[in-house]
DNA sequence: AATGAATGAGCCTTCATTCAT
DNA sequence: GATGAATGAAGGCTCATTCAT
C-alpha cells in the first residue's frame, strides 16, 4: 500500500535505479527528520545525507512538504493498523473482552517510539497544513468505521449499554488516539501501564454491560 | 483580567503609555497569529499591525517566542478554569451526577473559538519547545489534582467503582482535554453535542456505579 | 588640564550637579568600555550604568563617538606625561644617562594596564576616525617636540653621535610609543623587563656616544 | 600566489566556476574593505560588488570575519617576506652592513600602499579578535626567529656589542614592524626617507660595534 | 534639564528552489 | 536524469538617536 501511494508521485520511475534513489531520499529524510525535526531539516541536508544532489531531490519530489506527505502516507497505515489490530469481531465474544480491549489499547500506546520524531513532525504539519489534516482525517475515518462495526455488532448481541455506535466509535477512537499522541509527544509522564489499565476500564465500562 | 496577567510580566512598565503599547502589540500578535499561525507571523508584521516600530516590539518582548509565552500565560488560567469550572465537591451528591459531568464537559469543549488560532499556535510550540511543554504540564497538573480530589471524595462516599483516583483523574483529564484540543484544532467534525454526550457517558460509567 | 578639555564640550555645564552627571556618565563609559570594548558598549548601557536616562546622555554628549573623544582627551595628557616624565634637561648630564632612559622607557611601558581596555578602544577609533587620528597626532607632536629639545641640547653638549634631532626625536618617540601599544594591546608576550632593557640600550646607543 | 593560498581553504571548490566566484568575492571584499574599512563593509555590499548573490557569499564563506581571515592569510606571507627579504646571512659581512639594514628597513616600510586599507582592517581585527591576534603572533614569531639567527651569527663573529639575541631580535622586529604599521595606517607623516635613515642608524648602532 | 519610550535603517544569515551545464 | 552553484526573498534582531512629555 505504501507503494501504491508512492506510485502516485509525479513521474512514476520506470527504472529500478530511480526507485532506489527515491527510496534513499525518503530514508535519509526519515532519519534526519527523526533526529532534528522537520523545520530544522533542510532539503540540502536530506539530499546530502541521501548522497544525491539537491537537483535530484527536486526531480523526485515537488518540494519538501510533498516529501513529508509521502512519508506520512507510508506511516499512516502502520499507525491505524497498530491501534486496533488485536480487536476483531472474533474477539467480541471472548470470555474476557476487557483483556482484549486492554491488549488493543496497549499496542496503540506502545512501540511508536521508533518514529516518534516523524510523528511529531507530521503532527506539526497537521496543525498548519490543510492537506495533512485532510489525510489524517481520512485515516481516522477508516479506523472509526472499523470500530463502529465492532460496536454495532456487540450491541446487536446485547452485550452493551444503550450506545449510539457512531458516537461511541468516535469517542473511543479519539480517546485512544489522543492518549497515544500524548505519549508520543512526551506530553505525559504518568505511568503508562496504569494509564493503559485506566483507559481500558473506561472504554470497557462505557461500552459493555457488566457481567453481573 | 488582561491587566492582572499583564502585570505579572517581568518588566512591568511603569508608564501608562508603555502598558498601552505592550497591549497593542499583544493584541496585534493575537490577531495575526490567530489568522496566519505562529510561524507565518513575523515580528515585523506584528509591529506593523500594532502600529509601532520593530524596535518597540523588542523593547517589550525578548523575541517572538517570548511574546507567545506571554499570551500563553494569559490564556492558561482561562483554559484550566473553563475545563472543570462547573464541577465541584458540592455537586457530587446531586441527584444527577451525569448532568453535572455533561455540563462540565460541554463547557470544556465550548467557547474557545475566540482563541482557536492561538491555541493552535500554542499547541504547535508545545510540540517543539520545552518551556511551552513544561508550562502546559504544570497547568495540567493543577487540573488533575482538582479532579483527583473529587474522585477520591466520591470513592470515600462509595459512589464509585473500584478506581485508583490517581489514574482515573489522569485519564479523565486527558480525555476531556484532548477532545477539547481536537475540536479547537479543527481536527474533528463529528457533531459536538453527540460527542459531548458520549464523552460524558464514558466518564460517568467509568467512575460512578450505576444507581441501579 | 583634563578639565580644560572637558570644558570644550558643547554646553559647559554651569551647575555643579550637571558636572557631576557628566562625570558619572564618563566614569560609567570608561568602566564599561574597559570591560566590553567600545563597539559592544551601547549608549543605553552607559546611561543605565551611570544611573541617568539616555536622554541625559545626549544632553551632555553629542554622540557616543564624542564621548570617547572626551575620554581620549582626558587620558591623552596622562599618557604623554608618563612616557617622558622622568627625563628632563636636568638629567642629561647625569653620570648615568642610560639609567634615566631606562627609567623613562619603563614608565612608558608600565602601569597602563588600568586603562588597557580604553586604550584599545581609542586605538580602534584612531584606525577609522580621522578626528581621533588627528588628535593623537597632535599629542604625539607635543611629545616629539619635547624629545627634540632634549636631543638638540645633548647634541649641543657634544654628547651625541651625529644625529638629526628632528628625525631622531621622531624615531625614538615612535619606538617607545609603539612598543607601549604592543604591550597594552597584549600583542607581545616577550618578557617586559628584558624588552625594556633592550629598548633602552637601543635608544641609548643610537643617540649617545659611548663614554669610552 | 593567490591560487596556492586559495587552495588552502577548507572546502576547496572543485569547479572552475566556483573558484572564479570565490575569487570575485575576495577581490570585491578587498576593494570595498580597502575603501570603507571592515566594519562599514557589509556582506551584502560585498556580494553586490562581486556581482553575486548574498547566498553565494555564504556558500563560500562562513561569514564576513572568516573572509577577512582568508584575505589575511593571503597577505601574511607577503608581509613577513617583505620585511626582511633583503637581509640574509650572506650580507652580514659586507663592507657596509648599514646599507643592507637600510635597504631592508626601506623595503619593510615601502610598497604596502596597495593593501593599506586591508592592513588597517586586519589591524582592527587583531585588536579585538583572538584568532586574528594569534595568527599575527605566529607570523611575527617566524620573522623574529630569522632575525635572531642573524644576530646570533653576527655576535659569534664578534661584530656586535654585548647583545642578547633573543631580546635584540624581538626589539628590532617590533621597531621595524610597528613603524611600518604607523605608515600603513597613515598615522605618521614624517618624511619617510629620513625616518628610514634614522631607524637604520638606530638598529645599526644598537647591534653593531662601530668599525672605528 | 531629565526622561525613557519610540524609532527604523540596516545588519547578518538561512534555505527552498531553480537552471545552466 | 544528474549536478550543485547560484539565487534572493525573507526573517530576526540591534542600537544610536530623537522627541514628546
Amino acid at each position: 500500500m505504501a507503494d501504491s501511494l508512492t506510485a502516485n508521485q509525479s513521474s512514476a520511475p520506470k527504472q529500478a535505479r530511480s526507485k532506489q534513489t527515491k527510496e534513499k531520499i525518503i530514508q535519509a529524510a526519515i532519519s534526519l527528520i527523526q533526529q532534528r525535526g522537520y523545520e530544522k531539516t533542510t532539503s540540502n541536508d536530506i539530499a546530502a545525507a541521501a548522497g544525491v544532489s539537491v537537483g535530484s531531490f527536486y526531480t523526485y519530489f515537488q518540494d519538501k512538504r510533498q516529501l513529508l506527505l509521502v512519508i506520512f502516507d507510508r506511516l499512516a497505515d502502520e499507525i491505524s493498523k497498530n491501534i486496533f489490530e488485536s480487536i476483531g469481531p472474533e474477539h467480541l465474544f471472548d470470555s474476557d473482552v476487557r483483556a482484549n480491549i486492554r491488549h488493543s489499547v496497549a499496542s496503540a500506546l506502545d512501540d511508536k517510539g521508533i518514529f516518534l520524531g516523524i510523528q511529531r513532525a507530521i503532527h506539526e504539519m497537521v496543525m498548519k497544513d490543510a492537506e495533512f489534516a485532510e489525510r489524517r482525517k481520512a485515516i481516522m475515518q477508516r479506523s472509526i468505521s472499523k470500530l463502529r462495526e465492532l460496536i454495532a455488532l456487540a450491541k446487536k448481541a446485547n452485550l452493551t449499554w444503550e450506545v449510539e455506535p457512531d458516537a461511541a466509535a468516535f469517542i473511543v477512537h479519539r480517546v485512544v488516539f489522543d492518549l497515544s499522541q500524548d505519549y508520543i509527544t512526551g506530553f505525559c509522564d504518568f505511568d503508562k501501564e496504569r494509564a493503559i489499565d485506566a483507559l481500558s476500564d473506561m472504554i470497557h465500562r462505557y461500552v459493555f454491560k457488566s457481567k453481573a
